[in-house]
RNA sequence: GGCAGGUUGCCCGAGUGGCCAAAGGGAGCGGUCUGUAAAACCGUCGGCACAGCCUACGUAGGUUCGAACCCUACACCUGCCA
């Protein structure tokens, strides 16, 4: 196979080192999402795609052979853990985060954006909170102690390895993810939960903004200065949470963006994102972005609101909660979720889901891995995760045959009805 | 044979007169998890006709308004001495 980038070294009439680009293919009739294929250094990604989550440069409990024979075509790792284990000059040293974790496919660094709020709430489901009612900015898990603060020029973290203090500005995080050489990066955001105020919302949006220019003008400079690397796509996070003109306002802001010729090479789409909402969220973004560069939304993988996703203009996913949730003996199957550890699965010698294909569902049984959950032997997660991310990756990849075929929006339903109507 | 300690709910283990159906842990049972501080966390955990009642802290008896807790006997276990 040709990889992406000799491909992109040959192409004529590209642009120096792009190695970077975006095709879009069919479009579903009457929404926003479409079929794509997004080309980098280290190859293709056909879209809508799902990315598997790799933060500290590994799948938790599965060898990258596992992942590939999932059928991922990406992995996506965090520069905030990467930046305190082992560090960036490590990855950097050994030829970048694919060649580090032994993934030759293509790879993405978050920005550790998400770590502003995770580690700033205290790491507690305030995300999902009703926001009604709360005016107050200091929004903080209960019990919790906060690990990062935010100020318009930067985040200041307390690593919650050892302690330690940290400052990640948005030129940190592009030096970070320059180091880390993954082919598609995010500019450094602020990740607000669902509990702000209006107010702060929009202090928020115009303070990711800000941050956004300088990523783009920080990534130009290094761009140009790791000359002899393979390029590396940025992509621009929007935000502006549950508000219409705010999150239109966002996209709109960062489409226009130009720095010294420097625009962004795709987008992705964050924040707190109510379920019911996620769908009209992502349109607002989508008609506000350019139709021509890929979108990603950031952390989403339910089989419903992948649909949603798709057919508001996602192209690319990437979400924890596959594997997590296999960790911790969650099952996902086209009829729902199930936990494996449950006493129905003590005998059940039936695969995790009949008829899937993936290596567990194919060598193994229900009472098997029920075994190995009671056990608490390693092999459970490993052989949990292999499902669940197999049964995402494939879920997307099904909707992309659909738009293909021209019958996503039949596929959607069929598929919902089962799902959720299965589902415990 | 003597001396000392012990016997608590499925298991381990606190509790030594009322606030004890009995701390805590484990197991069991159920659930949660959306840009990973997660191989984590939460709930439940004697029975029932459930703001109450019944059964329960080795067995049997006793003291007391009231006993897992005090006394007596018995059974079994453990350590030390012979």
């Amino acid at each position: 196979m040709t990889t992406a980038s000799e491909a992109a070294a040959l192409a004529p009439g590209g642009e120096a080192r792009s190695g970077f680009s975006f095709t879009v293919g069919r479009r579903i009739d009457d929404g926003l999402g479409r079929t794509g294929r997004i080309d980098t250094p280290h190859g293709p990604i056909d879209t809508p795609a799902f990315v598997v989550v790799g933060t500290k440069a590994t799948v938790k409990a599965v060898l990258p052979e596992s992942i590939a024979a999932v059928g991922a075509q990406a992995v996506l790792a965090n520069a905030y853990h990467l930046f305190l284990q082992p560090g960036p000059d490590v990855v950097d040293a050994a030829g970048g985060l694919g060649q580090f974790m032994n993934w030759p496919s293509p790879t993405f660094t978050d920005s550790g954006g998400f770590q502003v709020m995770s580690l700033g709430v205290g790491f507690k489901k305030v995300l999902a909170m009703d926001a009604a009612g709360v005016a107050d900015d200091e929004v903080i898990a209960e019990g919790s102690t906060r690990l990062a603060h935010v100020d318009d020029d930067g985040v200041t973290f307390v690593s919650h390895l050892n302690g330690d203090r940290h400052r990640f500005t948005p030129e940190v995080s592009m030096r970070i993810q320059h180091q880390l050489g993954a082919d598609v990066m995010f500019a450094f955001d602020e990740l607000t939960t669902l509990k702000n105020t209006r107010a702060y919302q929009e202090n928020s949006v115009d303070r990711t903004h800000a941050w956004a220019i300088r990523c783009l003008a920080e990534h130009r400079r290094l761009t140009a200065e790791r000359e002899h690397k393979p390029y590396q796509a940025l992509f621009g996070v929007v935000q502006g949470a549950q508000y219409e003109d705010l999150r239109r306002a966002a996209a709109g802001g960062l489409a226009a963006l130009e720095v010294d010729g420097q625009s962004f090479d795709g987008y992705g789409i964050g924040g707190a994102l109510e379920k019911e909402n996620l769908g009209r969220i992502c349109g607002w973004v989508s008609e506000s972005l350019p139709e021509d560069k890929p979108r990603h939304l950031l952390g989403i993988s339910e089989p419903e609101d992948l649909f949603a996703g798709v057919a508001a203009g996602a192209d690319t996913f990437d979400c924890v909660n596959p594997s997590r949730v296999a960790r911790n003996g969650a099952i996902y199957t086209a009829d729902g979720r199930y936990n494996v550890t449950t006493a129905a699965c003590r005998r059940a010698f039936t695969p995790l889901e009949e008829g899937c294909g993936c290596y567990t569902c194919t060598h193994y049984t229900r009472a098997y891995l029920h075994h190995l959950f009671k056990a608490k032997e390693m092999l459970a997660s490993t052989l949990a995760t292999i499902h669940n991310e197999w049964f995402t990756v494939r879920l997307v990849d099904s909707i992309r045959a659909s738009i293909a075929e021209g019958a996503f929006a039949d596929y959607r339903t069929e598929y919902l009805g089962r799902y959720l109507s299965g589902r415990r």
